[in-house]
DNA sequence: GTATTGTATATTGTATCCAATTTTAGAATC
DNA sequence: GATTCTAAAATTGGATACAATATACAATAC
């Protein structure tokens, strides 16, 4: 085969299309609690009908980023603090897990990324690059856990609190504690600590967890 | 207001309850591992079109009961031992940490309820009520823990392995030891003490997990 | 006989249309 | 002027019609 190919059966459907361009609006906070989502203006935005759009508002909800309900229409999700918190718990539960899993089959490539992405996080000017960056660092450190399903349920997540992320990110000090413990749990990696890396994901939860708290309190 | 009202915008959506029955059926065991579900037969099977019926099948892939591919279709997810293992392990990580959370508020008609369900349980004939009234005894120990996203991921793990749940309580000594189990959750969170139920629970769920891939091997 | 290509059928994805329900605006009443 | 009823507009849920793709099988070439 003298041909470039690649499986075109993977092509996104419409509806994949608008439910990743709805939840990175969301995420962006671009869209913002309570806003409505009417089936109508989103087909005409995108130059198709209502039903792959329905589709698409079918999947957000699945995600728990927007609530919709008979008759009256969708709106993108608020998410109180409490339940901020209770999903930081959540995560405290699984990374610490997860990454402990995921320590003995580092490998150095793996090691060599996730340094990438502190050194990418650190330089990064644009605050709305940190949250993403952010995500790629875990998400590289855990890929070799093997825990699937714990990671795609992390992954839902992070998405429901992503913009409180970012707005922890933004506090003056979030950016640079988050920075700091990154790469000590990069070094416990390193040095095979499983125990540790665990330990310092946990506190790095519940550490902005705690700061967001504070913030959001006054 | 001397009537039984309820609230009928609650009313449910011909999807929802198509979603809910293939669901049960899947759970049943009546549609098994590469089952495949044509859109046009279930619409027919319910007497809809193919639009409700493509909205279920959407949430049964979101639930991970199904896998569906671009045009060709959607078919009953199997569910691998190693799965079927790591979500045994993933409800180790949660379950503990909820019914510890949950025992300081547990009132006297929960504890009733869950003992209600454990006598039911012990007491149950037909295979078919065991798996119903073993998730019913864990939700209403969990309710009182205020941990509503925990309890949805959980609720969405415990679907996906419910087939295998069912057939380790069909294991001589699995339903036994289940209530045996169940009795002393019980008694653990009647004297309060949270750190026991928590402790007892992961051991039932790790011992039900071993004594399953036990069976299941040969 | 085997491999390739064309064709028919089945199935899913999307568009368009109709029905059910909610929301809104205005008229009627007090 | 405020409130309640009413009708129309807006919006979503579902049905039908059509387009895109996959699968199975016949037709053809070698």
């Amino acid at each position: 085969m003298k041909i470039q190919a690649y499986d075109i059966s993977r092509q996104a459907s419409a509806a994949t299309l608008i439910f990743d361009a709805i939840r990175q609006a969301i995420l962006n906070g671009d869209l913002t609690q309570g806003e409505p989502l009417r089936q109508e203006d989103i087909a005409r935005a995108f130059n198709v009908s209502r039903v792959p759009v329905r589709e698409a508002l079918l999947k957000l909800e699945q995600h728990g980023l927007i609530t919709s309900q008979r008759y009256k229409g969708a709106v993108v999700a608020g998410l109180s603090l409490e339940e901020a918190n209770e999903i930081f718990e959540f995560r405290a539960l699984l990374e610490p897990e997860i990454i402990r899993r995921a320590v003995p089959h580092m490998s150095p490539e793996i090691m060599e990324a996730a340094a990438n992405c502190c050194e990418a996080f650190g330089r990064a000017d644009d605050p709305m690059q940190w949250g993403d960056l952010n995500r790629r660092f875990h998400k590289t450190l855990y890929a070799p856990s093997g825990l699937a399903y714990h990671m795609e349920m992390l992954d839902k997540a992070m998405d429901r609190i992503d913009p409180y992320l970012r707005a922890q990110l933004l506090l003056s000090e979030g950016m640079q504690r988050a920075n700091r413990e990154h790469l000590m749990i990069v070094d416990a990696c390193k040095s095979g600590k499983a125990d540790t890396a665990a330990d310092l994901t946990r506190q790095h939860i519940l550490g902005a967890q705690e700061s967001l708290s504070r913030y959001w309190k006054k």
